[in-house]
DNA sequence: TTGACTTGTTTAATCGATTAAACAAAATTA
DNA sequence: TAATTTTGTTTAATCGATTAAACAAGTCAA
């Protein structure tokens, strides 16, 4: 690589101290400097094509103005969406993002935590894995600014920004009872992560509100495990299908569910909705290219990261009060729950 | 914050010098260093929870381990995927990544480098927006370690991994020919970006090839623009199917096109192979969710994203060779281009 | 004329590590 | 015993910035 130019190179060939190009390049000073000085410093800056160290600058302000992302996955659509509006409020306060992906492992997280505090990150995002929450009481303790997205622990007093995970789940169930379905499954995770718990309460309140039983063989709670997944949700459709007490209608719990799921029903020729209405969280390209568009919790993503970022950033200015938000879902309601397709929004 | 442990407080509470600790903590000097002192600031550093401050690591090694990824959007399932391997790959030696969106703007995009390099990466991996040639000239006088993936432009000598996106496109069009479509469509951008122009370039010849006559109405090329995509690629559908001369198959040129086009067909709610067979570039999850999941033109991003970090590693460690690489794609054949009964939609 | 400000700039310490070179004491060789 | 080598550790410069404090020279008021 090329030498590099620094301050004591704009010094040296202007002729003045490394301090006075400082201040001038940072604008500080004003004042005091003199004009014709300080547009030679420029000039020179310019003409060498001079940039700032930022390690140095850093070392010496202890400010990296970068801030660390950690998700389950950045190739999941939710994390990436979430990534990119992360990265565009934080470029908004000249803030870099750095990231990391856990795959639900607390090993990974851990690592992935130290790496991002040797690197000095001025704070944290943090999508935490359901074994999180030593690490994340362990933050708190060392008084790192940082906010959880999506998931988050009732028992630790943390910034937070996830959904109101129980009112989503009984307005998609509220739907569907409305819609004349009574044999209404889930496939959900077996987790005490405690948005999906939530989604879990959610739906057995409902239905009960609703004067349905709550059947617990309705309710199938797959395990954690990407490769595995689709397998499991395979199963678990064909159990909740099986003939006898076949459920009419299905909630899938997350989008990695979902696009399994989904995958599976269209390979079955299963007809949505006269034979299983669909309903899922989450929104997903895929989504919209089931012949029967699927209904769907929209979750206010834009929202999400931006007031998780807006809050890590105050916290990072020294704000120590703790916010928590549980923003409301919207149910987008299409026609693989609805029989009657004049209904319907106009596609 | 809470004060931060550093070397000189190892340094003192075991009564050294902060150089025999750094010695020690890197594993430097083994054999001169006497057992029990290593032993004592080892204990003594574990004691006190001592972690390398990066920052001055990096300034006085003049090595970040970090390296910068720039990609047009890393909520697009392809760049996310992508990130995600080069994210496992440069961790496997290591390496972190920062990553930002030039959501194909110049400007952006020269700011991100900017940043990117303040913040003194050791590299570069990036996926060129059309107009970049000057920039990605520059970095290669600068003598900046980088490496293109997927975008690369032909008359600049760089380091580079991507599709041979011309065969890739050959091989759709010969199978749309074999399977008896013979009047075929495609979709693409109306851009300069050299892997863009190989896919219309392999679908002409391919169609030349094959004895079929070149019908440039049959292609149409849309504005790259993502908020007037979906409008453009209805128009660009509606014309293709006009009464006439009706396309009986088309292909996409990108995930992004496909999925507005996808979903516009569904609400036409067009039989597809029958009356429209699809093929795209690509692969995403909501191609198989279509009731005729989508022949796909599968791009090897696994090691796209390993042989990228691999090089730009490589060249990060001193090797000025230029690799470029044009990767076989590999096509996903599905009944949305194959006539046969099974397939026919379940509604 | 002298002390007190202003203006404009430099000096030098500092951030937290790394590392070549210097040094001291012990061990070995001559 | 003196010279040399080995062992174990410290000194001090350095990376490239920032910034409080010092300093010099000019201006002004009393």
């Amino acid at each position: 690589m090329i030498k590099k130019i620094c301050l004591k190179d704009i010094a040296e060939k202007v002729g003045v101290s490394t301090a006075l190009v400082s201040y001038v390049l940072n604008n500080k000073k004003e004042g005091r400097i003199k004009k014709s000085v300080a547009q030679r410093i420029r000039e020179v800056a310019m003409e060498l094509n001079y940039h700032t160290n930022q390690i140095a600058k850093s070392l010496k302000t202890s400010k990296t103005f970068t801030i660390g992302l950690i998700v389950a996955d950045i190739s999941n659509p939710f994390s990436s969406s979430l990534a990119r509006i992360i990265e565009d409020e934080a470029d908004k306060n000249n803030y870099t993002v750095i990231f990391g992906s856990s795959d639900e492992s607390l090993l990974r997280s851990n690592k992935l935590v130290d790496t991002f505090l040797n690197r000095q990150v001025d704070g944290l995002i943090i999508a935490p894995g359901e074994d999180a929450a030593s690490q994340i009481f362990s933050l708190r303790q060392q008084r790192i600014p940082f906010v959880l997205v999506d998931r988050y622990f009732p028992d630790i007093k943390t910034n937070y920004v996830a959904l109101d995970n129980y009112k989503a789940s009984c307005s998609a169930i509220q739907h569907l009872v409305n819609c004349g379905f009574k044999r209404i499954g889930m496939i959900s995770l077996n987790t005490p992560l405690f948005n999906i718990q939530e989604r879990k309460r959610g739906y057995i309140d409902a239905l009960q509100n609703s004067g349905i039983n709550f059947d617990k063989r309705r309710l199938i709670e797959i395990d954690y495990d990407n490769d595995k997944m689709e397998t499991s949700v395979k199963n678990a459709i064909n159990i909740l299908l099986a003939p006898g007490h076949p459920i009419d209608a299905l909630l899938f719990a997350t989008n990695a569910i979902a696009t399994h799921g989904l995958r599976h029903i269209n390979a079955l020729q299963i007809k949505v909705p006269e034979s299983l209405a669909l309903a899922t969280f989450d929104k997903t390209d895929a989504l919209d290219l089931f012949y029967a568009p699927i209904t769907y919790i929209n979750q206010p993503l834009q929202e999400m990261g931006r007031l998780a970022t807006k809050i890590l950033l105050e916290a990072i200015e020294g704000n120590t009060s703790i916010t928590q938000l549980n923003l409301p879902a919207e149910l987008v309601i299409r026609s693989s729950t609805v029989m009657d397709k004049k209904y319907l929004p106009a596609i």
